[in-house]
RNA sequence: GGGCCUGUGGCUCAGUCAGGUGGAGCGACGGACUUUUAAUCCGUUGGUCGCGGGUUCGAACCCCGUCAGGCCCGCCA
């Protein structure tokens, strides 16, 4: 059984109707770490869907958060003014707009792409709007209770002048105050520099700290799921205070489930400050939405995933087809079973259905009863020997049968992003079609010297197109001592140092006469 | 100091909550096809389930210990 129909089942068993939460700050650009909390929420609440249970996801943007301190990506000069200030409230890197928008923009674009549904519920808003009022009164007026539970749980007393409320300057910077009195609504403060004020609760004049701030919202959006970064997962930690602090808000906290983080493979966590990440929108570039889903399907939360956008994303991609295809000729036909109801390898098989099904775009069902049946490592070839889709179609047409006038939308949407991707940093070296530098009488025997030597003055004078370059390779092998087989693999050693490559006549053609027969050249 | 997660064929993972003859995909190997678009199809191989104890008729699974990797106990997926 796939785990994310386990928590549906165990949701469905406390009522049938569910709010999953998911919960990002828009500090920096959204990355694909962050995309695994969103998507894992999508699946518990397409696994609810699936067995009759209503559930929605809300989305929860921490607009209310302040800037912690001047990020990597952004101007020092610019924005060390702002650091401790609410993301809502401060200026966009690009002059438009507030700051968290700007991140939130491709952020949200992405997600559309995934065919995630969300609420928005931006924190920045809801404290302005008041929603958060009532859990802040509660807060205060149980200031001690919760201050000894947290120290309690934490292991880590907090001062005796700790309060329960982050007011803002009057400059909307939150860093350095300290409250010093409560006149509901009104909190006075002094700043490390001695400036003192007051500040409006009922008019969004602050926020609760983040170990408040959860339990609260559990309480105000009526929470009942919700998956947390394994960060927060430790003992003592905020989803630990949480569970202890959400009967003081008033509600049960939700059902949780811990997730792992993505890994960018070999430069450890994804993390902006750190600058090594691949933003949802980078990725949804290269691949399709399908992809990335099934970056996060197809492993439990609980394992960390080394995410390679170069060669293991292409593996991926190419995974991802060929289980497209088992499930259109099989999967397909596996009768969902529950637990006890069926054999492991039963088991196996649905769970192998379910990865799929759940990491299509579209909420139910798939929009094609087929596979594509094409590669994604054949496309990357295909997209790096013929410029133009329509050459790359009428190839497609002879190997795959593929119909030129009214191609699958799919073919053209990976192609699509398939050359973004061969054009990106990602790509990987190794599926690079690169012409070789060099190259070195040595690496060869003399009958395939001869032999290269002999394709080398034909094609000098061919004409460089397919055809008539397929001829001077046939011509050329029948004429040469060696195998057919045997000559293939030496022209491709000879040109791209490799044994195997792309069709040839149509792989010369892509490289260019004078590039080739330079090349060439050097052996005589 | 305290806690969480992970460890299963060369690789990536199911299976652990409900103990009952160890699974899948990839790779590798072999065959078919082919004057090769890094192919495709078919078949085969491959594992003392990190290690040591315990419970049990029976343990990958439960319990205790231990090792290794990752992370947390300000803020932060």
């Amino acid at each position: 059984m796939h785990w994310a129909d386990v928590i549906a089942e165990r949701l469905a068993a406390q009522g049938d109707s569910h709010v999953v939460a998911t919960g990002i700050t828009p500090s920096g650009p959204i990355h694909v770490g962050n995309m695994r909390e969103v998507l894992t929420a999508d699946l518990v609440v397409r696994a609810c869907e699936r067995i009759g249970v209503d559930a929605e996801l809300i989305y929860i943007a921490d607009t209310a958060d302040p800037l912690r301190k001047v990020y990597p990506f952004l101007k020092e000069e610019e924005y060390e003014q702002h650091v401790g200030k609410a993301l809502a409230t401060l200026p966009s890197p690009d002059g438009d707009g507030s700051y968290s928008d700007y991140f939130l923009t491709p952020f949200f674009s992405a997600l559309d792409d995934l065919g995630v549904e969300y609420r928005v519920v931006d924190s920045h808003e809801a404290y302005l709007e008041g929603k958060y009022t009532q859990s802040v009164k509660t807060a205060i007026n149980n200031k001690v209770k919760i201050r000894d539970i947290i120290s309690e749980v934490s292991q880590r007393p907090l001062d005796d002048d700790w309060f329960p409320y982050n007011p803002t300057d009057e400059n909307g910077n939150m860093h350095g105050l300290k409250v010093t009195n409560c006149d509901w609504p009104w909190v006075e403060w002094v700043a490390e520099d001695g400036r003192t004020g007051r500040t409006n609760i009922e008019k969004g004049g602050g926020k609760l700290p983040w170990r408040l701030d959860w339990p609260a919202r559990w309480d105000w959006l009526d929470i009942t799921f919700e998956g947390y970064g394994k960060d927060h997962s430790s003992a003592g930690g905020s989803w630990d205070t949480g569970q202890h602090l959400a009967p003081i808000f008033g509600s049960d906290p939700p059902m949780g489930m811990m997730y792992e983080w993505i890994y960018l493979k070999g430069k450890g966590a994804m993390a902006s400050s750190k600058g090594n990440t691949v933003s949802g929108k980078e990725l949804l570039d290269i691949v399709p939405p399908e992809i990335m889903r099934y970056l996060i399907t197809r492993v439990k939360p609980s394992k960390h995933i080394d995410f390679d956008p170069g060669e293991g994303l292409i593996l991926l991609a190419d995974e991802y087809e060929r289980l497209e295809q088992r499930y259109h000729t099989k999967l397909n036909k596996i009768v969902h079973k529950s637990l006890g109801e069926s054999s492991r390898k039963e088991q196996q098989l649905i769970d192998e259905a379910r990865k799929f099904e759940l990491a299509q775009g579209i909420r139910s069902g798939t929009d094609f009863d087929s596979s594509l049946g094409i590669s994604f490592s054949h496309l990357s070839t295909l997209c790096q020997i013929k410029s133009q889709n329509e050459d790359l179609l009428t190839s497609l047409a002879r190997t795959h049968g593929v119909d030129v006038n009214q191609p699958d939308k799919r073919l053209i949407d990976r192609v699509k992003r398939m050359r973004n991707w061969v054009d990106s940093e990602w790509f990987p070296d190794n599926a690079r079609i690169q012409l070789a530098d060099s190259i070195k009488s040595a690496d060869f025997t003399s009958d395939e010297l001869k032999f290269l030597q002999m394709f080398s003055q034909l094609i000098a004078n061919s004409e460089w197109v397919e055809d008539s370059l397929l001829t001077t390779i046939r011509e050329t092998t029948s004429n040469s001592e060696l195998e057919p087989r045997q000559a293939f693999t030496t022209l491709y050693r000879a040109l791209l140092n490799r044994d195997r490559g792309p069709k040839l006549a149509a792989l010369l053609v892509e490289l260019g006469q004078n590039n080739v027969t330079s090349l060439l050249d050097q052996l005589s």
